[in-house]
RNA sequence: GCCUCCGUCGUCUAGUGGCCUAGGACGCCGCCCUCUCAAGGCGGUAGCGGCGGUUCGAAUCCGCUCGGAGGUACCA
């Protein structure tokens, strides 16, 4: 039996990083791997190094790293925080890479390989494989280049979160570390780049799992003891496949757009995979750092649940201090509406809305001139005694005192006249002034909104029955 | 094809041989509260993929099997 190869004592400096690549925009996958890092440097009072894999030219593009640097701060990984390193951008460390593959080269770990993937299917018969080892003792000066991976044995992999994983040498090909044109590739880019940072401890996503025992490989040639592998699972849609910046719903821009907090967010996305302890959810983040353990990943895909996220939003928002909860909704009111007046209705709001965006349709009947006009509570609400009951209410109403209970009290001796309890009277009322048969508690909507609009609705409404 | 990973209520999970006739949360359903809708309270629904072992005893250990996923690029 191998034992493992990487080391498995955490090393006391600590240094975790975050490696995306600014090829779109930032995704929740990515936030949570992001997270779950960051809460290991918080710990261990480590560093996290933001390190920006540019090296894709054709497919990176320089604004979407600003897209990341904002994203990661939104959800608490902020740059102006001592365990914050970063950005740096892989592209500047070129020289380094190229030094890599020479000395690989001239070690003889690595050669330079001519062959076409059309030649070794031709060679081989087998439409499966790209490689064959044909150049192995040929001394090309030029081709691609290859690491020469051992051909007995296995490669053990020793993962926090799975195990000890063992990969047969046999059925590793040499692979590619450079172009023909002398470029790096990811593979080994991405091991001499944590090398040069110091990165002791590797988290990431489950799909580099089968490049591990490769980059391990590297570690060794060239001459240093691999980090701490973690691999945690995928996030998947609810078909269970991965999650696709194209078919799902992924950037965290959307949801910060939508009214989602960033701390229910983050709070949920650690849910994704691990659990803090004693059948508890709503976790404030220094306590979750406090428990975070890698060994307790859970190494299931798991599905981004958007109901559970909005639950959790849900009692975020419940548990925001009226002040915040007033401040964070005005983001996602009309600009020309009164902050004044939504103040005084963001109480009412609160247990409303699961996610911020929604405080819109709540409280759009103070501001507009007229409700909407929402054909279907309109339908719902206005059958008959309704145009009598309107009219009963707009006289109670007149010269009312002009404060909830007393507008409650009102509407329900008007109901009671119709032989209606409160529950049904209010209906026409509501959809009169608010055009719609849900909302907030009507009195004190009407307390708001005051005696004259209130009046000019419910004859307007009148009217409309009336034609 | 080959390599690797994964498999507890619909979903996220707790669970590391007896505390499990499997716990919590979301969702869903019902009741209470109630001016609508929420919130809140109470209750309910639903699961160890399958088959064989090991054991006095298995969700937990072993084997097989089925299903799902990732990789197998001169992408990252």
């Amino acid at each position: 039996m191998s034992s493992p190869v990487s080391s498995t004592d955490a090393p006391s400096n600590v240094r975790v990083r975050f490696a995306p690549s600014p090829t779109g925009m930032f995704h929740v996958g990515g936030a949570r791997s992001a997270l779950f890092n960051w809460a290991i440097a918080e710990q261990t009072g480590g560093t996290f190094v933001l390190r920006i894999e540019d090296t894709d030219a054709n497919r990176n593009r320089p604004e979407w790293t600003e897209g990341i640097i904002s994203a990661l701060a939104w959800i608490g990984v902020n740059s102006d925080s001592p365990h914050f390193e970063g950005p740096l951008m892989q592209s500047a460390q070129e020289p380094q890479h190229r030094a890599a593959v020479a000395g690989l080269l001239s070690s003889g770990r690595a050669y330079h390989c001519t062959c076409t993937r059309e030649e070794v299917i031709a060679r081989t018969g087998d439409p499966n494989r790209g490689y064959d080892g044909h150049c192995r003792e040929l001394n090309h000066a030029d081709g691609l280049v290859r690491f020469r991976t051992p051909d007995e044995g296995v490669t053990a992999v020793d993962d926090k979160v799975r195990g000890l994983v063992e990969f047969p040498n046999v059925a590793m090909e040499d692979f590619a570390i450079a172009r023909s044109d002398g470029s790096p590739l990811f593979i080994l880019a991405n091991v001499v780049d944590d090398i040069e940072m110091g990165i002791t401890h590797v988290l990431r996503g489950d799909e580099h799992l089968s490049n591990t025992p490769k980059q391990q490989l590297l570690w060794d040639a060239l001459g240093k003891v691999p980090p701490v592998w973690a691999h945690v699972p995928v996030i998947v849609n609810e078909k269970r496949q991965k999650l696709s910046k194209r078919r799902d719903k992924v950037a965290l821009e959307d949801y910060k757009a939508e009214g989602y907090l960033a701390d229910a967010m983050v709070n949920y996305l650690m849910l994704l995979g691990w659990a803090p302890s004693g059948d508890r959810e709503i976790v404030p983040w220094d306590e979750m750092v406090a428990e975070f353990a890698v060994a307790d990943i859970n190494s299931s895909p798991a599905f981004f649940d958007v109901k559970k996220l909005r639950a959790i939003n849900g009692e975020y928002i419940r548990a925001l201090p009226l002040e915040s909860f007033i401040a964070e909704g005005e983001a996602f009111l009309d600009p020309s509406w009164d902050r004044k007046v939504w103040a005084q209705l963001a109480e009412l709001a609160q247990t409303r809305a699961a996610v911020l965006s929604e405080i819109h349709n709540l409280v759009d009947f103070a501001f507009l001139d007229e409700p909407v006009h929402d054909e279907q509570s309109w339908n719902k609400a206005m059958k008959e005694p309704a145009a009598e009951l309107l009219a009963a209410a707009e006289d109670a109403y007149r010269d009312a005192p002009w404060e909830a209970e007393e507008l409650k009290n009102r509407l329900e001796a008007v109901g009671a006249e119709f032989g209606l309890k409160l529950g049904k009277a209010q209906a026409p009322v509501r959809v009169a002034v608010t055009g719609r048969t849900v909302g907030l508690p009507l009195f004190e909507s009407l307390e708001v909104l005051g005696r004259e609009r209130t009046l000019a609705r419910i004859a307007a409404a009148r009217a409309r029955l009336a034609a």
